[in-house]
DNA sequence: GAACAATGGTCCGAACCGTACCATCTAATC
DNA sequence: GATTAGATGGTACGGTTCGGACCATTGTTC
């Protein structure tokens, strides 16, 4: 049995939209896009094509020279399941892990622990708006700015409240 | 050797602020505080305080009667690494698994999803509120309060976001 | 054509995870 | 005072995930 989890959507996902893909390319559509929300390692990036196209979910074709590339795309089934998938509104929410927050909530001195964050995350709004303003010109997909716009709304409340803490006396 | 994990120090960051616990006792307290920004399945939360035991980081006593309740708490050594930890401030951000999100950048129709996130959401966010509260008048700990507050301004950015999407023509 | 960076990928043991199950205590009910 | 239900407290375990180290090919620069 090959049970369907998140990274597999993730996955298919890609692939419903980009068509076919070997894992690298997944990587670098990852780490620029909806690894802001959802992060996943890069070893699960190449597993679990290789598990899923074992499962029928995937179509897999392996160049023959060179770097022997494997190329994966969907199948119907694939095509199905993520449909499926789609079209079901989750309850689930969010699954948070911030080590800032945790050191806050341990007694880390804030005025330090929010100039370290806050830095950090004024990086990453940086980098969501660049993208924001690429995904206007460029993206076809409604969902895909929309979520970049959810990133940016989080940045910035983080941003609001470190600084908070950071200017206090 | 022991590599101390980000679980690792959420068991002794509790435990640095309870004193002495059973694992039980941790596994409460983290599903009524932390557990909202940083997620530990239950079983990591018995496996955890174990590993760092044997490890020297953390005394164990085991009753001798009836439920033989295991109770661990600090020993010096984990004191000294706690404290380590928490005054080196951490440049890492958050890592997030949003399965709303995912499905919406992978177009998801957003008015339903929205419709039912927005439900969760609001209903996280009465949770967090009520939490304040009782940290207003119960809770010595100025990072407790701070990090609930947190929670707030996401929750609220949350539904700020979902409600757009839904209440869209 | 050597050296170096970038690309693309594999491997592995330890940690993690969900889930199912087990045991003890409490206290209400008869 | 026996029975039972629910809350409390905990263990076990096999499969999955994870980070990190390492390997191989290609492209670029000198």
């Amino acid at each position: 049995m090959t049970p369907l989890t998140q990274t597999s959507y993730v996955v298919m996902g890609l692939l419903g939209q980009a068509g076919e893909a070997t894992p690298y390319d997944l990587k670098q559509i990852v780490a620029a896009t909806i690894g802001n929300f959802f992060s996943i390692p890069h070893s699960q990036i190449y597993a679990e094509p290789a598990r899923l196209a074992k499962a029928g979910y995937l179509t897999e074709r392996r160049e023959r020279a060179g770097r022997r590339r494997k190329h994966y795309g969907l199948t119907a089934k694939g095509r199905k399941a993520l449909e499926e998938w789609l079209s079901t509104p989750t309850e689930e929410l969010y699954e948070l892990r911030d080590p800032g927050l945790l050191k806050l909530a341990f007694g880390s001195d804030p005025r330090e622990l929010a100039r370290t964050q806050l830095a950090g995350h004024e990086q990453k709004l940086e980098e969501l708006q660049r993208m924001a303003r690429l995904l206007q010109v460029a993206d076809p997909s409604e969902g895909a700015r929309l979520v970049a716009e959810a990133g940016i709304g989080h940045q910035k409340e983080y941003i609001r409240f470190w600084k908070k803490i950071a200017v206090r006396r």
